[in-house]
RNA sequence: GGGGCUGUGGCGGAAUGGUAGACGCUGCAGACUUAAAAUCUGUUGUCCUUAUGGACGUGGGGGUUCAAGUCCCCCCAGCCCCA
């Protein structure tokens, strides 16, 4: 017999060249069948994919050739999430030009994409670093401001004082600039925000219909949005006439307050203590903290006493000492809250450094103070006896009886700053003019296009030193203005990006409301866990903003989301404590021990902890030589193999060596068997011999199984099952019309199963098997269901809980019988020896247990 | 500190409360080969046993049940999110 080798290399290509010259995966509307919106989440063009986006994308892939195999009109696009930080940092390094490093990146992405044969319709892809994108949610901005979704206030910012910038939270590492290790300022600045709050209750509500997103990204975003129920009353200033409102969520603990807590910004901070000595060093200490929770938790509390006191409203004559504070934020609540030490951490670091009383309000049982727990109340009146609960509605009735207060709800979720002092991004579509204030860019002049001349001589933003782009005249009054300078957040593209991909080339307006009411919304969603958060509420608030604009868009833009795991792999170090990439490590002897060296040199090299991919602990491994070595099919078939695709995959060597055999073996056997088959079209027998009729079984279950476990997206299990029947079709052999018959049945259905997964592979065996027409738009087999019923059924038999035989009845077996046939088995009777049988608990078609004693 | 997830052979992992370890990787033995690679066959949780068979076994401890990897309580470890 000549064995044919299969030419992986030419083999992918050639089939990628067919589905490309076809346009097999081009889509439009139709609407003659069902739609399934697939989507990946849009990569940042770095350059090179790494693993993670293999894994990615060959999740949705799986989903997108399965789904038109079942009969969808099915939409996979994908596109570039090309605005941002990474490109100015990259044309300030190697003194190239943002743009022309992002369209280089993308060109040798795309090309690295293409070699992965995914069944993407590429003539919808965008890159929204382009004008005719940005264009489109420049208009989207102006609604939003139209419709009061968008504004413009001062606020609080981290600034570097070095790169002349503002950063985001993530970017100040231990209250200092990440790139100039700068302590960094908080500064007041002019920002423009979107008001996400006003959707705060609605957008916390529609997560209950997110049947199908992960119980975790629901939990983080419900903690996210962070609804409290408190109470909202004021303190009236002693001695004049001042008044100040506070928010608490826990009004209960009212009576063991001790001291009232302003923000250093809040408006009555400078009128109460501005004349005192050290208010300004205060002041500035204060502003020497970052502006997130987390830096705010761990800089230390500090206080300045203003001298006023306020008066409880409770206790007749008792007088609270105010505090201006640095861990209050004015952008919380109404920026002052009172402190409860005895049930509060921080107010009790505060009240200890202070010297401020310490009040129990709550029993907490031997239990050391702060306690912060439910318990009764105590010390406090009417309170008395109290939970929490009972104690919160208590005090809420009570400030509302005094008229200085009432329950509110508020929300931890802030406006979404959507500033950005960059010039990589989008353009804030306004124009200031002395005269007529702030004023939008009228929709005919859109886009506002970035000037290309631009330079990084200095720090702070291109845009703002810009020689002439910033000038321009009032739209409204013809008068000499400037153009805003602010570029947006890039999570502006990604919050709709998604829309776009379904009218792409439209230049009247981002998305027809015809096409997102045909595709929308997007039924299976696929990205790393990382935008559980941000990306995913911001795509939430989007659609409320943009429906709340005229766009016709659902509530919610993903009805189902899949959160995939990191890809990890062993970290290796030399002798000299330096990482080494894996590529350049050898085992050593090949033994498979725990011993490894440089293929090079033969050096000692020590494994470490297996931990997610990053080029500073050189643990990657580039996607593209596996492609390049084993082919397309055989990394995603090994990328989707051997872990759940929601928990971390650890990449090794041996994995993928595994997967590339199992391609080949497939490619072996059917090419060799079919000589054997009958031609197609070849009618059914009408008698299968047992054998083969068991087989034909193997195959009808297996195919309903794939199909059940790649919607449940268990691949790795579908995975399983593909070669639990190849390996039944591998050892079948025909002996007859019938057989053959049943074993060309077996083929045709296994290659239909792992076309998601080896989809080149899949399309030449089709071929092979004589096919003319394409299999990417083959349907799945059919499930014969009377194939799924067994006829005889293998069950245990335990004695007391112990397996003690395994006995084969007919399905159909009644529970009298499968008892009789389970007592007659030799080892259940030497079990049951000098015992008496008590009771006998058959299950059907699972168990016997016999209890004895 | 709060919330969540995870813990099963040498390894990745299967298992509607019902025969624990599917499928694969690794290892071992054999076939083929002058030899190797590739491929094929068998085997591979631990312990006792010639074998049939038996004991133990799903991070640890308790509980519910005829029956627990799975459900409940306590504890330990790792990871993630929030603080």
């Amino acid at each position: 017999m000549t064995e044919i080798r299969y030419n992986i290399k030419e083999t992918e290509a050639k089939w990628r060249k067919v589905w490309e010259d076809q346009k097999t995966f081009e889509v439009t509307e139709d609407a003659s069948k069902p739609k399934s919106y697939v989507l990946a989440m849009l990569p940042y063009p770095s350059g090179r994919i790494h693993v993670g986006h293999v894994r990615n994308y060959s999740l949705s892939d799986v989903v997108a050739r399965y789904k038109k195999a079942k009969g969808f009109n099915v939409l996979n696009p994908m596109g570039w999430d090309a605005l941002g930080l990474p490109a100015e940092n990259a044309a300030m390094e190697r003194n190239t030009h943002p743009k022309d490093w992002t369209y280089e990146n993308i060109a040798q992405m795309k090309a690295q994409m293409k070699t992965m044969g995914l069944a993407i319709d590429w003539s919808r892809e965008i890159a929204t670093c382009d004008p005719d994108y940005y264009k489109h949610e420049q208009k989207m901005f102006i609604d939003f401001y139209k419709n009061g979704l968008a504004y413009r206030k001062e606020s609080v910012v981290n600034w570097d004082p070095v790169e002349d910038t503002v950063l985001a939270n993530e970017q100040v590492v231990d209250g200092k600039g990440w790139r100039s290790g700068a302590p960094v300022e908080r500064r007041k600045l002019y920002q423009w925000f979107f008001k996400i709050t006003e959707f705060a209750d609605e957008l916390l509500q529609g997560i209950k219909t997110l049947d199908r997103w992960p119980d975790k990204v629901r939990t983080m975003q419900t903690n996210w949005i962070g609804k409290s129920q408190g109470a909202e009353f004021t303190f009236n200033v002693v001695g004049n006439n001042h008044q100040i409102p506070v928010y608490t969520t826990r009004p209960d603990t009212l009576f063991g307050a001790s001291f009232v807590g302003l923000a250093a910004d809040h408006p009555l901070a400078l009128e109460l203590a501005g004349s005192q000595d050290g208010y300004d060093d205060f002041i500035k200490q204060c502003q020497a903290t970052g502006t997130s929770e987390e830096a705010i938790e761990k800089a230390e509390k500090i206080g300045f006493d203003t001298g006023h006191k306020v008066a409880h409203p409770f206790i007749e004559g008792k007088e609270l000492p105010v505090y201006l504070a640095n861990f209050i934020l004015m952008d919380y609540g109404t920026g002052a809250v009172f402190g409860c030490p005895a049930h509060d951490e921080r107010d009790f670091a505060f009240a200890t450094k202070y010297n401020l009383d310490i009040i129990q309000v709550v029993d907490a049982k031997d239990v050391e103070l702060p306690y912060t727990d439910d318990g009764t109340i105590i010390n406090s009146e009417f309170l008395n006896g109290l939970t929490k609960d009972e104690g919160i509605k208590a005090a809420i009735k009570k400030l509302e009886e005094l008229k200085i207060g009432k329950g509110v709800t508020n929300f931890r979720l802030r406006d979404w700053g959507v500033s950005r002092q960059r010039y990589w991004g989008c353009p804030v579509p306004f124009i200031h003019c002395e005269d007529c204030g702030l004023v939008p860019v009228p929709e005919d002049q859109l886009p506002v296009e970035l000037p290309y001349d631009i330079n990084y001589d200095e720090p702070g933003n291109p845009l703002d030193r810009h020689p002439t782009w910033k000038y321009t005249t009032c739209p409204t009054c013809n008068k000499e203005a400037v153009r805003e300078t602010d570029t947006c957040d890039t999570f502006f593209e990604s919050s709709w990006y998604f829309l776009r991909y379904l009218d792409p080339k439209n230049t009247k307006t981002g998305f027809s409301n015809e096409k997102s009411n045909y595709w929308m919304p997007v039924d299976q969603y696929i990205g790393g866990v990382e935008h559980a958060v941000l990306h995913l509420l911001y795509s939430r608030f989007f659609m409320r903003a943009l429906k709340k604009c005229g766009y016709e868009v659902p509530d919610e833009p993903f009805a189902g989301l899949f959160t995939q795991g990191m890809v990890t792999h062993a970290t290796y170090k030399d002798a000299d404590g330096n990482w080494v990439f894996p590529a350049d490590v050898e085992n050593k002897d090949g033994q498979g021990k725990n011993e490894w060296q440089l293929s090079k040199t033969g050096k000692a090299v020590t494994q470490g902890a297996v931990i997610k991919m990053s080029k500073s602990k050189k643990n990657v491994i580039d996607p593209q030589d596996i492609i390049d070595t084993y082919g397309a099919d055989a990394a995603r078939l090994f990328i989707l193999s051997d872990s759940p695709p929601e928990r971390d995959l650890e990449w090794t060597e041996g994995g993928i060596e595994g997967a590339w055999r199992f391609v080949n073996k497939l490619h072996r056997t059917i090419t060799e068997n079919i000589s054997l088959l009958p031609t197609i079209g070849t009618k059914q027998p009408n008698k299968f011999n047992e054998t083969a009729q068991n087989l034909r079984s193997e195959i009808h279950k297996t195919t309903k199984g794939v199909a059940d476990d790649i919607e449940a997206f268990h691949m790795n299990k579908a995975v399983a099952r593909i070669r639990e029947l190849s390996n039944a079709l591998s050892s079948f052999k025909p002996a007859d019309d019938a057989d053959k018959w049943a074993l060309r049945e077996g083929y045709e259905a296994l290659v239909r199963l792992f076309n998601p997964m080896m989809p080149h592979l899949a399309e030449e065996l089709w071929s092979a098997l004589g096919h003319t027409t394409i299999l990417a738009e083959t349907a799945w087999p059919d499930v014969d269901e009377s194939l799924l019923i067994a006829d005889s059924v293998t069950i245990g038999v335990q004695v007391n809980g112990k397996v003690r035989a395994t006995i084969t009845l007919a399905s159909n077996a009644n529970n009298e019988e499968a008892e009789k046939i389970a007592l007659a088995e030799p080892n259940v009777q030497k079990a049951l020896e000098g015992q008496n049988v008590r009771k006998v608990i058959v299950v059907p078609g699972r168990i016997v247990n016999v209890v004895a004693g």
